[in-house]
DNA sequence: GACGATTTGGACAAGTGTGTCTAAAAATAT
DNA sequence: ATATTTTTAGACACACTTGTCCAAATCGTC
């Protein structure tokens, strides 16, 4: 099995390489000019492939929307979990920790290339193909609350927090991250290593001077 | 004059009209399609008027859209102007008093129909055409801000609130009222009262819990 | 009732985009 | 080196849209 295998894994290789090129090209021209301003021709240039290619891997070009949709939400959803498992469970500074997982947060999973792609295709598509983010509506923001607040009620638990409702903190604490990034983000600004810093300094000071105890009781 | 003038009125009410009526169903259509996707038929069907006004009133395509932008910022502006008038300066019950005025931003401001078009025209055209919303965004969020955290300021001074910077205080009450609508805004859903109000509650809380005192100072 | 302006419906040219098809070229495995 | 598969480039039909033009119809005013 293991000699038959190497040709299809090697084919495998170049098709599915091409398969990702496609996708990425589709990814930033279906966010830059929207789905029905998306040119089939202009992704496929822009992929390096020709139109044919594009019809041969993907069918269609809604075929091509789902598929882009689909790599998007896996990706984020990696992101997303590997992030959060550098969340400070147990934190020596609490301020200076959770700006350090802020930071992180914003940029793996909100201000990155997928990230961006991703909000972009919510705001154009989520509402005329709500089937489409069914799926990632489930697995995404759902669980990603649920987790977070899971960490801050074993933060709570611990005596670094007094949280009343931990999925209303866990919210909020994603809320006052982007507080300060939203407006450049609509207009696909490139955001400073600082101003990122900044915003996760504000928010975090906020979240603690709203759910923070005076000083910790363990530890 | 008055007598000249009389005409000159009728037939301009009519004329603007079908101008208010086209620019609603082009914001309509264009929210809904994108711009390319948008069909000048399907507006001048859905305005009730034969293509060929839709051309004598906007020209073009493009040209429909400033109008639409033009028309929706002036209305929003408006919108938050008048609800920026209702915020409590002199708080009886304070905790009540933010989340009622939290309410009317998000019925008035975020969540009635000119604030889901603006919203979505930013994201659809807004990293496109930057011009479009240059103007909104000078007078727009950086107007809206410096008036919160003006409110605030006076709040603070007053000895309802201790706020080391009302700027960032403003844009983190913002982000606060929205923490829990935002999924819900992206698909179109219908907000209930209901929830409304509990996000509105679930932000004051979190918002009084970092810049309130115990206890007023003052009245 | 007549006038002027606006609106209407339809036809029209021109351009653009999708999706299919074909034969030639390239790449890969045997 | 050869056979199989994928890729390519181009042509193609078909549908759709934009924006214009025009004559008939409608509307409100005098």
């Amino acid at each position: 099995m293991t000699p038959a295998n190497a040709p299809d894994i090697a084919v495998a290789r170049s098709h599915s390489a091409k398969r990702l090129s496609i996708i990425d090209a589709a990814a930033c021209v279906f966010c830059r000019e929207g789905f029905a301003g998306a040119n089939i021709d202009l992704i496929a240039a822009e992929a390096g492939v020709s139109r044919q290619t594009v019809y041969n891997h993907h069918g269609d070009k809604e075929n091509l929307l789902v598929a882009v949709v689909r790599e998007i939400t896996d990706r984020i959803n990696v992101g997303v979990f590997d992030t959060l498992a550098t969340f400070p469970d147990k934190p020596v500074d609490l301020e200076a920790d959770l700006v350090a997982f802020a930071v992180r947060l914003n940029q793996n999973c909100i201000c990155n290339r997928d990230g961006k792609f991703l909000r972009k295709l919510l705001h154009t598509e989520g509402e005329r193909y709500p089937a489409l983010f069914a799926g990632w509506r489930e697995d995404g923001p759902a669980k990603t609350w649920a987790a977070l607040a899971a960490r801050f009620a074993r933060l709570a638990h611990a005596g670094w927090l007094e949280i009343d409702d931990p999925d209303v903190a866990a919210r909020q604490f994603l809320a006052l991250v982007n507080a300060d990034l939203q407006m450049a983000m609509i207009f696909g600004d490139n955001l400073s290593e600082e101003q990122l810093r900044t915003a996760a300094t504000n928010a975090v000071r906020c979240f603690l001077r709203a759910y923070g105890k005076p000083r910790p009781a363990a530890i």
